[in-house]
RNA sequence: GGGCGAUUAGCUCAGUUGGUUUAGAGCACCUGCCUUACAAGCAGGGGGUCGUUGGUUCGAAUCCAUCAUCGCCCACCA
């Protein structure tokens, strides 16, 4: 059978990925192996792939592989998030486009709209992962809101509630006027944006003449001031205190008050206080007892208590009231600001603050545990520095309790119910009756009497037991006991609050419970073990890749232009734990849109290719079964096979330790030059001359451990590769093969090939440089030195290096070679015999060149061993490595001066 | 204001607890090759006083300090 000269991902990747789907290669069940299992993060489940998503996957996709192959009883669990506000936005802005309001339909018709969406839009982005190969176990497949996982969350909040943590309070809130709910304070981003202060005259009540100038970002809000507030020790204003301001356009009264919150130096030392409107404003005004008018809507806009402007959206009203105030004369001044300006993560609203009553959960002992976790090394962060941003949020100067309720209705409902004063907590509406019963002492109650909290939960309260609710653990927990804890989570450092952090205090305070101590004594309690944290994608401007900016490739098209594996190389290479990774997509500059293209996919493609173009090599070998195995071959089996077991031993250690761009890059190095470059042109038979039997064997194994090896990375080209290397037997497929082992290899061997190879360079090099054709055969002589007799020792060496620089002869010999070139292999002399007569010139000036390298590097290493203390302080090795290269270096200095002096060079 | 990280070749980055030659890789670049697996390739090559200035040490890209530039996190902001 012929193969094409080019690899064609298309072909392939659809039928391997086929094939494990029906070999249920990907699906595990709880035995007697070692478990592995990772939980993806799970994503939105209306979202599609991006960048982040293919980093972040490729990422579990390597580990787990890898598990797999080793023997591991491999299980990564996918799914998806029901991802509250996000979802819940595109439902409405969805049903707007039809001319339906939420509040028109109704709750529950407005679910059933929700979810027949969610059926539509909810699998998208799982089949794109299966597009980038991801082995997930698909029959596990969970979301958020699916009944069981809702239960789980139901469960969990009553056990809070019970215990004391969750409480309902009314509290200063971020409020999304877009969304129209209440955000967690996580959920809020803060960033700098222009403003104006506006300086507003405001006049004493009953003191004509007399006024007072305040400064705010904020005068659409003046009609919601209840005081104005300033230093005590302010000499401006001191005799203003206890008097009255008049609030101006709507002629209120309001106190002047003393309170050191005030800064002097800010604004005019005089601040309006608005505790509706105003988290510190709300401080001063507890303080001081302040009336609190709240004039705004739901929605952003001035309501009644406005007085002026109502039905006004605030920011119109901000531009029509700077007119009023400047007609009426109040305006003082208007002054340029620049200022943080807290956005809705979801919406990019401008969040309002805004007094609501609203459900809690108790930070203090939750961050307390989780951040001791972190510290003792229970949970490793990788890399370690990430522990610092971790801290700094959950110390406990810090860590504020968290807002869980939302005022949608997209999520887990609040499993609380109210009778007149009572709130009933419980699972169920009937739990909730009986107690309500039981509390009032009145039997006739029926669930009619109770109304349930409208408001459902915030999904980070959901996606915080995903690594225990995705086993069903909170319903029974054999495969808990069995998976948990999970052993990398993999996720990006943005949302290590939100979803880190919290995951390790649900593991925590459940898997106890769950698990019984014998079981978190041996295993802990922890949700994972190791957390690694990818970088942010970034475009080669540094700015994060995101839809809005417009500045990410399609990923999907990626993997169409250079195929999954090719896709999966280029976000590695670039990859190191926790850095941000620049993509190198360019930008067309004409239409200002980012390409579908990338030089290090491009790179990975081409990888693809070139193991496709070894393939076709051995593939395309004549076999002449008599034939023996030959010198160069033995040795060059022998090599390869060492140089295997030495990379796959770096590449343990790179995996140990999340290096997982350097385990590609040394396996890269591995097939291409050593397998490649040396090892099949080793063995490589002349044109049209067959190759014996065993060579062949051997090489097919070694081909094979190296597609294991890399499989992790690249599955689909390993898998054809090694279908296409023999004929398997049924169920004998790349995916589930065995990883190679690194045991004991030979370095001694390594290193005389190594000092071959040079010399098969040098002779190379020469080529180059004087313009000798390949095709030329050449005659070389050996310096005869004990070090070069045990060196030619080795069988196949000397054989190895004719073929490989393509010589007529290689011999020792005692003297300098007259006309000829002189290249150094360690530290052992090549001549290399020129037919041409040498240019003696320029045979000079390289072999000055050389020598004054040498001659600069021996200095070096004398002035090292000319230092007493170095030689009496420094260990002993390293004393003794310096005398090695002290005795390299003169002898190297020797071999190119008695080279120099044989040419006749001044 | 508090903190974290980065600064190494034209670009993107390694450099593993301070010492295996006078710093590596990939891409880009230069030279020569359509050599019968691969031009998406082969064989070679050039290119860095490791951001600054000091210090510790026998020895510093690596440790400490200082400054500079960039990125990020947190807090405050009338």
């Amino acid at each position: 059978m012929a193969l094409s000269t080019r690899y064609n991902p298309q072909e392939t990747e659809k039928k391997w990925y086929d094939h494990w789907m029906e070999k249920d290669y990907f699906h595990s069940e709880p035995d007697e192996r070692e478990p592995y299992s990772i939980v993806i993060p799970p994503p939105n489940v209306t979202g599609v792939l991006h960048m982040g998503h293919m980093l972040n996957n490729t990422i579990q996709d390597i580990l787990i592989r890898k598990a797999r192959l080793e023997g591991k009883n491999a299980c990564w669990v996918p799914g998806t998030d029901h991802a509250s506000i996000a979802t819940e936005a595109k439902v409405v802005k969805m049903l707007r486009e039809k001319g339906i309001t939420k509040g028109e339909i109704g709750r529950e018709k407005f679910l059933e709209h929700a979810f027949e969406w969610k059926d539509k839009y909810g699998g998208i982005i799982l089949d794109q992962l299966k597009k980038l190969g991801a082995s997930c176990d698909w029959k596990r497949t969970r979301f958020t809101m699916e009944p069981k996982l809702s239960e789980a969350v139901l469960k969990v909040f009553v056990d809070l509630y019970r215990k004391g943590h969750i409480y309902r309070g009314l509290r200063m809130t971020n409020w999304d006027p877009e969304a129209q709910t209440v955000l967690s304070n996580e959920e809020v981003i803060y960033a700098d944006e222009n403003s104006n202060l506006y300086h507003i005259r405001y006049d004493i009540e009953g003191e004509e003449g007399e006024s007072i100038v305040i400064a705010t970002q904020r005068p659409e809000t003046i009609m919601a001031d209840t005081a104005i507030a300033v230093r005590e020790d302010d000499e401006r204003y001191a005799h203003l205190v206890g008097k009255k301001a008049l609030i101006p356009l709507i002629n209120r009264a309001i106190p002047i008050i003393a309170d050191n919150y005030v800064e002097l130096g800010f604004g005019t030392g005089a601040l309006k206080v608005t505790p509706a409107h105003d988290q510190n404003d709300y401080d001063i005004g507890q303080r001081h007892n302040l009336e609190v008018i709240d004039i705004l809507t739901p929605d952003g806009k001035l309501n009644e208590n406005a007085q002026i402007l109502v039905g006004e959206d605030r920011f119109e009203a901000r531009i029509k009231i700077k007119v009023l105030l400047k007609e009426a004369g109040h305006l003082v001044e208007l002054e340029s600001y620049r200022t943080s300006i807290g956005r809705s993560e979801r919406t990019k609203a401008v969040v309002e603050p805004r007094l609501t009553k609203q459900w809690f959960v108790k930070m203090n002992e939750l961050a307390r545990m989780a951040l001791h976790a972190v510290e003792s090394g229970e949970v490793k962060f990788h890399p370690e520095h990430m522990f610092n941003m971790y801290k700094s949020w959950l110390k406990e100067e810090n860590v504020r309790d968290w807002c869980i309720s939302r005022q949608l209705w997209w999520g887990q409902r609040i499993p609380a119910w109210y009778l007149d004063e009572h709130v009933f907590v419980a699972e169920t509406a009937e739990e909730a009756l009986a107690k309500a019963k039981k509390a009032t002492g009145n039997d006739a109650l029926t669930i009619e009497d109770l109304n349930q909290d409208e408001d459902v939960l915030d999904t980070w309260f959901s996606s915080w037991l995903w690594p225990m609710s995705v086993f069903d653990g909170f319903e029974n927990q054999e495969e808990l006991r069995y998976y948990y804890p999970t052993n990398t989570l993999v996720t990006g450092w943005d949302i290590m609050f939100f979803w880190v952090a919290r995951m390790i205090m649900s593991g925590y305070e459940w898997s106890g419970e769950l698990l019984g101590m014998e079981h978190v004594m041996e295993h802990g309690r922890m949700p994972f073990r190791d957390v690694y944290f990818t970088g942010m994608v970034r475009d080669n401007q540094r700015r994060k890749m995101s839809k809005s900016l417009g500045n990410s490739p399609d990923a999907l098209k990626l993997i169409e232009n250079y195929g999954a594996d090719g896709v999966r190389f280029g976000m590695l290479s670039s990859a190191a734990a926790g850095n941000d990774i620049v993509f190198d997509a360019p930008f067309d500059n004409e239409t200002k849109e980012v390409l579908n293209e990338s030089k290090l996919c491009e790179q990975g493609r081409n990888f693809c290719n070139k193991m496709w173009n070894a393939l076709r090599l051995v593939r395309g070998w004549e076999i002449d079964p008599k034939l023996e195995m030959s010198a160069v071959n033995k040795l060059a089996i022998s090599w390869i096979e060492n140089k295997v077991k030495e990379t796959i031993e770096r590449v343990e250690a790179n995996f140990v330790e999340y290096r997982l761009s350097d385990a590609l890059m040394n396996l890269y190095k591995l097939i291409w030059d050593d397998f490649c470059s040396w090892y099949l042109e080793m063995i490589k038979p002349e044109y049209e001359k067959p190759i014996d039997q065993a060579t062949v064997d051997r090489t097919l194994e070694i081909f094979s451990d190296l597609m294991s090896a890399l499989h992790p990375f690249m599955p689909f080209v390993t898998e054809e590769i090694w279908h296409q290397l023999k004929d398997r037997k049924e169920g004998e497929d790349c995916v589930i093969s065995t990883y190679p082992a690194s045991n004991d290899y030979d370095k001694a061997l390594i290193k005389k090939v190594d000092q071959a190879k040079t010399a098969v360079a040098g002779v190379r090099d020469t080529r180059n440089t004087k313009g000798i054709k390949m095709k030329e055969l050449l005659k070389v002589f050996i310096q005869d030195t004990p070090v070069a007799q045990e060196l030619f020792k080795l069988d196949g060496l000397k054989s190895m290096i004719i073929k490989m620089a393509n010589l007529e002869s290689l011999e020792f010999t005692s003297e300098e070679v007259p006309n000829s070139v002189a290249i150094l292999a360690g530290t052992e002399k090549f001549f290399i015999e020129l037919k041409e007569t040498i240019n003696a010139e320029e045979e000079c000036a390289r072999l000055t060149k050389d020598l004054e390298y040498q001659e600069g590097f021996l200095k070096s290493v004398m002035k090292k061993l000319g230092n007493e203390r170095f030689v009496s302080n420094a260990p002993e090795q390293v004393v003794a490595m310096e005398r090695k290269k002290q005795a390299d270096a003169e002898a190297k200095i020797k071999s190119i001066k008695e080279a120099m002096e044989q040419l006749g060079c001044s």
